[in-house]
DNA sequence: CTGAAAGCGCTTACAG
DNA sequence: CTGAAAGCGCTTACAG
């Protein structure tokens, strides 16, 4: 049987309570009791209960990270980062993937509430939206608005937007393509759109956006793309949202005898390590992954621990053009 | 305040017993009351401490995965899997990214048992090892001998490296490389080598190894790939351990003026979603990850029910050579 | 069919 | 400097 406080408290001949105080290094208590009690707990092989300490404290230090999949780099490069930061602050994470569904995102966060998390971070982008506000619990959302109250961390999508747009158009692109999310969502991500039409407006060129339904959850794009490059043949140019449908494009065209850059230039978005080390040849706009996991797991601290006028309702990091063969 | 179950009993009317067995659906207890129950639990918008449930149950349903890193797309798929199969079994998973380190993998370890975790997936490739049998807790590893008992769950690997080997020989390759990680390891991942090996010697060719230190903890793997081309300009034919070192291989050889596969024949070995996305014309030898998760997940709920007459203790699912371009 | 009591493994006022 | 008691939010024998 797993050793208790209890059996502790008996062999170093103390009282539970002097055991509990030495774990927890509270109050004054002997030197020599100090090391009756650790000698005990060595002796037993003695690690404490957490389960029995979150019940009385009602703090589990659990984050909860719901988001659409590990399996798409951005994600779990985002995963990884938030996952070391936290435990460096002694949080540990509980993962969900929701896959972008609705119904799983909201399963997950019954799960998580019943497990008294502490606080969750929220990165999926699905069409409708689970109230967090009521929940009562420290929320933090990756690029998604998911109240007036709830803070959002991402990237500078305008900007990046911007740098890819103006890139191609440097590059004397004359059609220039974007696909993007779903628009209805609403999301900070759908600045990169916005910023996309406004640089097409300030040259005079005609903003042509595909959506493809969903980014984030991977599928196969090329059929679309192919369908895409069909009704636009006099396309030179395009800005995907993310790298992976860059990667499904560049495929696609090649395919159709388009080359890349010589006819048609591609710039993605994500820049993660798995993409550069894959399609190093693609021009991307990098978000700072780690920054972004930095933001969200400090913000939802500050909330766990009452510091909400230190909590900016947005935060924005810079992106990085990195330009590579494709443009 | 978050409500309680006895919160619940007074609004009902009834005793907490009453309103836990209800929760629980256990026993016996009259519809008319059971309603009332319900009713109050509405009311209050009540949902039970997970915390003090598992503190009483000793079951946390809690899985702990200590992998090198969500970055790396074959963890990252193989963390979604795992955990998607964890959540349709009732079992919540918490990540642990250890960068192969063994001092993070041992305080992981630690963090897991403090929180009572009903088991351990683990898929890190650490040089030291950590005394899983003497913590007294279901463990399944993955691709690693971890003790004589603890269950591995892995891809075939021998027969991976066979008809990689194999492939490069039918394809006429006359030097053929091949890299992977420190065989010190030993871990079934290193029967991939030993294929190689064996398949080199039948055809009476020279086998040759190099070694990686850590193919999994993401790195720039070009400038030992560019000394190794320069030592062996007379390659023709690369058998890599991962698709993220084939794929820096083909980054490297191309920038020397080697063409893929006109001059060298590249097979890699993961075959991840990503790459096939990203990298689609990489030939590979495809892990089945999905089937590794859900065996990793059976096995280590098996032992978790105390069922361990039926863990085998080595199970290895088939692969799948994926034949594209760069063969 | 329902309830009072004890206990899961800890921690913290409160006394001394 | 140390301990007895009560309690964190549940559940389960045991009675009735």
């Amino acid at each position: 049987m797993k050793p208790k406080l209890n059996d502790v408290a008996d062999l170093a001949g103390v009282s539970p309570t002097t055991v509990s105080r030495v774990l927890n290094n509270r109050g004054y208590i002997s030197e020599e009791t100090k090391n009756r009690v650790h000698d005990a707990m060595q002796q037993l092989n003695y690690f404490p209960n957490d389960v029995a300490r979150s019940l009385f404290s009602k703090r589990t230090n659990l984050i909860g990270l719901i988001i659409p999949t590990t399996s798409n780099p951005f994600f779990g490069e985002l995963t990884f980062h938030i996952e070391n930061i936290c435990a460096s602050s002694g949080y540990k994470l509980l993962i969900c993937n929701s896959l972008n569904q609705l119904d799983k995102e909201e399963s997950y966060v019954d799960m998580l509430m019943r497990n008294q998390v502490d606080g969750i971070i929220v990165g999926t982008h699905n069409r409708g939206i689970v109230n967090y506000d009521q929940k009562n619990i420290a929320v933090v959302a990756i690029d998604r608005f998911l109240s007036d109250t709830i803070p959002v961390v991402g990237s500078d999508n305008y900007m990046g937007g911007k740098m890819a747009s103006e890139l191609l158009i440097d590059k004397g692109c004359k059609h220039i393509l974007h696909i993007n999310g779903p628009v209805e969502l609403e999301t900070p991500a759908s600045l990169r759109r916005k910023a996309y039409e406004d640089v097409m407006e300030q040259h005079g060129r005609e903003a042509i956006t595909y959506e493809v339904y969903d980014p984030f959850h991977q599928q196969n794009h090329d059929e679309p793309i192919g369908r895409l490059l069909d009704e636009h043949p006099e396309v030179d140019g395009l800005f995907a949202s993310n790298d992976l449908v860059a990667a499904s494009f560049i495929a696609t065209a090649k395919q159709r005898g388009k080359r890349v850059p010589e006819d048609i230039r591609v710039i993605g978005y994500d820049g993660t390590e798995t993409t550069r080390n894959l399609l190093p040849e693609l021009t991307t706009i990098q978000q700072p992954i780690q920054e972004i996991a930095r933001s969200a797991v400090e913000l939802v601290i500050k909330e766990i621990e009452g510091e909400f006028s230190e909590v900016p309702r947005e935060t924005y990091l810079p992106v990085k053009l990195i330009e590579a063969g494709t443009v």
